[in-house]
RNA sequence: CGCGGGGUAGAGCAGUCUGGUAGCUCGUCGGGCUCAUAACCCGGAGGCCGUUGGUUCAAAUCCUUCCCCCGCAA
């Protein structure tokens, strides 16, 4: 008899996740992801990724705006384990408890760093050289369960919070399937975190989208390369937003105000930042599509060398 | 009727206010120069200026219908 399983998330991070359990051949008896949204201009109702894989799956997917109040529909299922990756409601511990293994975690961190909504985004921004997956009960407290399994992921110097993340769910799902036959025999061992080493990854807010060229090359490559591809850094040029896609960095000393647009390099159209450059591959001005750096350069990219962004 | 930007050659843009020969950078094709080039020089092709109707001697440009793309807000 196959323990019978709820997965909850919601990105396509979880996706991942779930490719690989049916891959293995568990048991998913049921999806649940965060209720469809209105989206965009057109406010066109959008269901998450998460939702439309189960669904190509045949799967049955539930969507409580608050969860806590279908409790008892996802308890009738009488699941035996809940996984959850980045499902983004905080589930009452009576739903947590029900299952006979219990529910874990995947999370893409080394906990306790990294606790919370955006630790994939936080990683890259924070400059860590590596960050990873960790697998762990749920409690009550936002990711601050104990932890059985930790994977280690490098994070490269050119690494966008979109590769990294491919790279950590790739790694996620070696580390669950790992550690699944271990829960459900009960030899997982499960380590309390250390609460004094705790850092927390809050979603990205609106302010932190905005890149400062005014600071060291490095912190701006971090800052823009954590938001690729969303919800993307952007300066304003002459009172527009534009919006940095692919970016490359160059470290060089140079005389040039910070935030100077500077003309193309390396193919790249280059902004000074405090010791080198940021070369943009693709970008995106406000009111336009996505460009890249030659197809800006050949327009109104050439006309604005000089211009300061803010 | 949430706010705003835009649709001009294969790409990215200027021209629109103030109506009068379709322009720039790049690509492409042909030729030249060079040891060589994503360099440079010469030449060519490529446009119903998003769509409908109107005003005018004359519309990319002014008024009008609709379609499409995008940024913001949610």
């Amino acid at each position: 008899m196959k323990p019978r399983i709820i997965f909850m998330g919601t990105p396509v991070f979880a996706c991942e996740i779930l490719k690989c359990l049916v891959k293995e051949k568990y048991n998913v008896i049921g999806v649940v992801s965060q209720p469809d949204k209105k989206v965009g201009r057109k406010q066109i109702v959008t269901p998450t990724p998460l939702k439309v894989l189960a669904l190509s799956y045949g799967m049955d997917v539930y969507q409580p705006i608050h969860i806590k109040d279908e409790i008892e529909t996802l308890c009738a299922l009488k699941p035996d384990l809940i996984i959850t990756c980045a499902y983004g409601q905080f589930i009452p511990q009576s739903l947590l408890d029900y299952p006979t293994f219990g529910s874990i975690n995947v999370h893409a961190s080394l906990l306790p760093k990294l606790r919370g909504g955006a630790p994939i985004h936080k990683a890259i921004l924070y400059g860590y050289k590596e960050s990873g997956i960790s697998i762990m009960r749920m409690i009550k407290q936002m990711d601050g369960g104990s932890v059985m399994a930790q994977s280690h992921v490098a994070i490269d110097d050119c690494d966008t919070m979109g590769t990294l993340s491919e790279k950590l769910a790739k790694s996620g799902c070696a580390l669950l399937i790992e550690s699944l036959p271990k829960i459900l025999d009960g030899t997982a061992v499960f380590k309390e975190q250390d609460e004094a080493l705790a850092s927390f990854a809050y979603n990205i807010s609106k302010e932190e989208e905005k890149v400062d060229f005014n600071q060291d090359i490095k912190l701006v490559y971090q800052h823009i390369r954590a938001l690729i591809p969303t919800p993307t850094a952007y300066a304003l040029m002459n009172h527009k937003k534009i919006k940095f896609h692919q970016v490359r960095c160059k470290v060089e000393a140079h005389n040039h105000t910070p935030g100077e647009l500077i003309g193309l390099i390396d193919q790249g159209y280059a902004i000074a930042a405090i010791n080198g450059y940021i070369l943009v591959d693709e970008l995106q001005i406000e009111g336009k599509s996505k460009c890249d750096a030659r197809s800006f350069f050949n327009g109104q990219g050439r006309s604005l060398v000089g211009t300061i962004l803010e």
